[in-house]
DNA sequence: CAAATATACATTGACAGGCGAGGTATCTTG
DNA sequence: CAAGATACCTCGCCTGTCAATGTATATTTG
């Protein structure tokens, strides 16, 4: 009933945020990433992956640019905004508070 | 852009389950305890309160009965049931897996 | 060399959960 | 008696997720 994409389910924004704060990448990889980083535990699926960078960039949090690859299928990188990372330190700060409050509303007596 | 409600979305079900799992209450009652845990920083909203009754109650994990008030408004009680109890076990699991994922994913290096 | 697999992008449409807005009824208190 | 608290409920919209589907190139393997 309950799922890990309905647990993980709204932080795709800040996790992609979040990579992009180290570096700029490509949604391929990006996806690579964090199932490294989980071990295979969580897998971003491509149509939430694509979605969440047309979000971002709808809210210029991102922006994007096409690699100049001579060779393999072409990559479109995104970089994060000044906006972005504000969001997402802000977003970080939020996570913190969730975890508390969730803990506190989970915990058994 | 995050807000607390797409946080916590998801976790409806268990954060009733929980409290139901200490013992029967009614829908009004558990609003105002949650919003007394979390010291107002979070609150059900009522569509959704009774949205997840509906469906909990659907899944056979709540069941529910009127309280028998002489005086004031009626009362639905639920009641968390051996099946409702097995999930919330397992939910509560998983949130202790979605954490470490999330903070591993948002980790800044 | 053909087929399979990996890399890399993207969209469409359905589904589900959250919730604003609206509604009903009773009791208490100033 | 008006206002506010207690207590319930539903409808319909919005948004995020994702299965399915599609494109194109490069590499590996039988």
């Amino acid at each position: 009933m309950l799922v890990m994409s309905d647990i993980i389910r709204g932080y795709t924004d800040t996790i992609i945020l979040s990579q992009l704060s180290k570096n700029d990448s490509y949604g391929y990889e990006i996806n690579k990433v964090i199932q490294e980083i989980t071990k295979g535990e969580y897998e971003l699926k491509e149509a939430t992956l694509y979605t969440t960078f047309r979000r971002l960039e709808a809210a210029e949090q991102i922006v994007s640019y096409w690699g100049d690859e001579t060779t393999g299928a072409r990559r479109r990188y995104y970089a994060i905004t000044d906006a972005g990372r504000a969001m997402y330190k802000e977003n970080l700060q939020d996570w913190q508070r969730a975890k508390t409050i969730i803990d506190a509303l989970l915990m058994e007596k």
